[in-house]
RNA sequence: GUGAACGUAGCUCAGUUCGGUAGAGCACUGGAUUGUGGCUCCAGCGGUCGCGGGUUCAAAUCCCGUCGUUCACCCCA
């Protein structure tokens, strides 16, 4: 026999078995976001090279030794997409999007490709889940998406999740900031372990993320972004806070919420659960306001979400959920049945949730 | 990129400590039985023990390397 061949690392096969619960769920996101007015965008798999390291930010790690990059036959750096908001975005502009009524809405479910080395939950290639609004800047908006993610995970039954809240300020009052916790750094720099004093410099924000005990209570004591916002950001925050709250939507402050993109601005968010080891976020997303007019469009500010598969190959499948109530009909499908034309029908409504691997 | 654990039939694993040329269950195939393709019973198929070196009379078992998986770090979905 010739020599074996696998999938390449970090990859994943998904079999039969797999593709209820896959379709399940995509259809219920897709009922969701329908229900919020949105539509959904298909785009090509890899776009131009430089989208990504304008569009996401050219000191971001992703760019800087994530991405699948080639060389087409004729000699164009393409790369194959490691997220979503900048194709989104350049779609936005090339199809004159800002004279559509704005906010104009979409939606995606994309095959997402990034070069790292495969751990619990992290692959190579994913699947993400999202949905975008350019064109405004209301801080009702963000509320709005937030909502949406939320009623998602509640209409999908997704148990044990939390969402925290930040701000990462404008282009106004977030280098202010950058350069006071620069400050700070540098001068508790002798209590800082060794790769916070590289992110010092870096990525300052990164440094509230630090496990070590040490870091840990420099900064307690250090500025924090969401004391030093320009009055616009606050009043925004302020908004955007209080219609969560109009939706019923708890949520955790967390000024030490920092995402991996450059683009965000303003709100940043995340859900997270307390279930999945050290890959605690489930999905979550912020504004870019700026984002559009980095990749040469107009002046657009915009707000989404992303919301990744974790923990399993069929996407949200295997996330620990509430049991079934009663009432809603339209819960998880079984596994198919063993026997039967093979058609790979769910057996019922009422079937109780699977969890695990290769699960349902 | 760093660290740790693991890698034996399609699947889940035993065997590795104290080296002696591979086992179980499930699945699959065939048969018996049975008013179903369900149950039970019988039989069978199936592995160069991830790969490559080394030590040894002898390696799944010990040593080195390599690839892969998993978990953690980094970073992030």
């Amino acid at each position: 026999m010739a020599e074996k061949i696998s999938a390449p690392k970090g990859t994943y096969d998904i079999l039969p078995r797999d593709q209820p619960v896959r379709l399940w769920v995509e259809g219920r996101a897709a009922d969701v976001f329908r229900r919020y007015g949105y539509g959904r965008l298909d785009t090509p798999m890899f776009e131009e090279t430089r989208l990504f390291a304008r569009g996401v930010g050219e000191s971001t790690d992703i760019v800087r030794k994530e991405m699948y990059t080639f060389q087409d036959m004729g000699g164009r750096s393409m790369t194959l997409r490691p997220e979503g908001t900048a194709p989104a975005a350049r779609a936005y502009v090339e199809h004159g999007m800002h004279t559509w009524p704005q906010p104009v809405k979409l939606w995606y479910h994309w095959p997402m490709f990034r070069y790292e080395s495969p751990q619990s939950g992290r692959y190579r290639q994913h699947w993400q889940f999202g949905i975008e609004a350019f064109g405004s800047d209301s801080p009702v908006l963000d509320a709005e998406v937030i909502g949406v993610l939320a009623t998602l995970y509640d209409d999908i039954g997704l148990a044990q999740v939390e969402l925290r809240l930040n701000s990462m300020g404008c282009r106004e009052c977030r280098p202010d900031y950058v350069a006071r916790l620069r400050a700070f750094l540098e001068d508790r720099k002798g209590e800082l372990c060794k790769d916070c004093r590289e992110r010092a410099t870096l990525n300052p924000l990164r440094t509230f993320d630090c496990k070590v005990e040490g870091c840990r209570a420099v900064m307690e004591q250090a500025p924090r972004l969401i004391d030093w916002l320009c009055p616009a950001c606050a009043e925004h925050h302020a908004v955007v806070q209080r219609h969560l709250e109009l939706q019923g939507i708890a949520y955790l402050p967390d000024h030490r919420l920092v995402r991996g993109m450059d683009y965000y601005t303003r709100t940043t968010f995340e859900f997270q659960s307390a279930v999945l080891g050290a890959q605690s976020g489930v999905g979550g997303g912020g504004r870019y306001d700026d984002l559009v007019e980095t990749i040469g469009g107009p002046p657009t500010p915009g707000v989404g979400f992303r919301n990744g598969s974790r923990t399993h190959p069929s996407g949200i499948g295997a996330f620990p959920r509430r049991p079934a109530h009663g009432r809603g009909t339209d819960r998880l499908p079984s596994r198919p049945h063993r026997r039967g034309p093979g058609t790979g029908l769910p057996a019922g409504p009422r079937a109780p949730p699977a969890g695990g691997r290769g699960g349902a």
